[in-house]
DNA sequence: CTTGAAAAGAACTGCCT
DNA sequence: AGGCAGTTCTTTTCAAG
């Protein structure tokens, strides 16, 4: 873990609402100076804090309209089955994430689709033929609301 | 839905893989000159294609290392009642997400947390006293890894 | 930390094919 | 549509206080 201080935490906390602007628009709202500010960004960076940039694509004007939650149980569950899993997970285009997690289920997928029938062919051909699929549940996508969360 | 040629779909996979890159490093790629690909990605912002631009973070190095995926139905699901409860889940700062979805859970929600007792407080004290809350459920994040998902 | 400056590169504009 | 040339802005790296 890595020690911020107030500053750092004002700058992730202004380019999480917009990751585009300058380090000379960012210093004048900190009261800083733009070399000063570069430094700090660029400290965030190399330090790993900040990861990369995301680009953040309307899947429904690409003409995928669906997206479903996947809750699935596995029924066998060594470290061969999970290895197994993942990598033919990974193979699945439709697949926008893949969470391993503990608790009623063993891993959470996001997966869009053009539309229903399409969604249907998916999880037919492609998630219900996983190595060690037992159990699925299946949530659809109405709305999504993402939020900054705490930086510090 | 938007029209897409083969080169926008090409660029769109290339800023997926790395959001950085400039307009010149794309054209370079892709055969295409600086002013030419720079207009294309603009014409994706300006169709909205493109959103925008997500920073990243490492939660961890923020020292945020839990994230918890809590799955949630309602007592009672009026058009009040859910307006009521995404207004108060919004002014709750550890939660990341919320995704309004059909099936066996109303809401989805993804909470940040220092630590387990950390997230428990969160789940007492901001969780279960939302309006309306009835069961909850709970996923710890184990791992998770992203993809690009499908562009055409 | 600051200011100032300089060089490189990226973003943006207008014109022409 | 695409390319070329030019302008403006940002990035990146200095030196000096």
């Amino acid at each position: 873990m890595i020690e911020l201080d107030d500053v750092d935490r004002r700058i992730l906390r202004e380019l999480v609402a917009d990751a585009t602007q300058s380090a000379s628009a960012l210093g004048r709202k900190l009261g800083l100076s733009q070399p000063a500010t570069w430094r700090r960004v660029k400290r965030l960076y190399d330090t790993g804090v900040i990861k990369g940039q995301r680009m953040d694509l309307d899947r429904e004007k690409l003409g995928f309209g669906v997206s479903v939650f996947l809750g699935i149980k596995l029924a066998t569950k060594g470290r061969v089955s999970l290895d197994d899993f993942e990598r033919a997970v990974s193979a699945i285009p439709e697949v926008q994430s893949v969470e391993h997690i503990l608790g009623v289920y063993d891993y959470r997928l996001r997966v869009v689709a053009r539309d229903i029938s399409d969604f249907e062919r998916v999880l037919r051909r492609r998630i219900m033929t996983l190595p060690g699929v037992g159990d699925v549940e299946a949530n659809v996508l109405l709305s999504e609301e993402r939020r900054p969360g705490p930086i510090g």
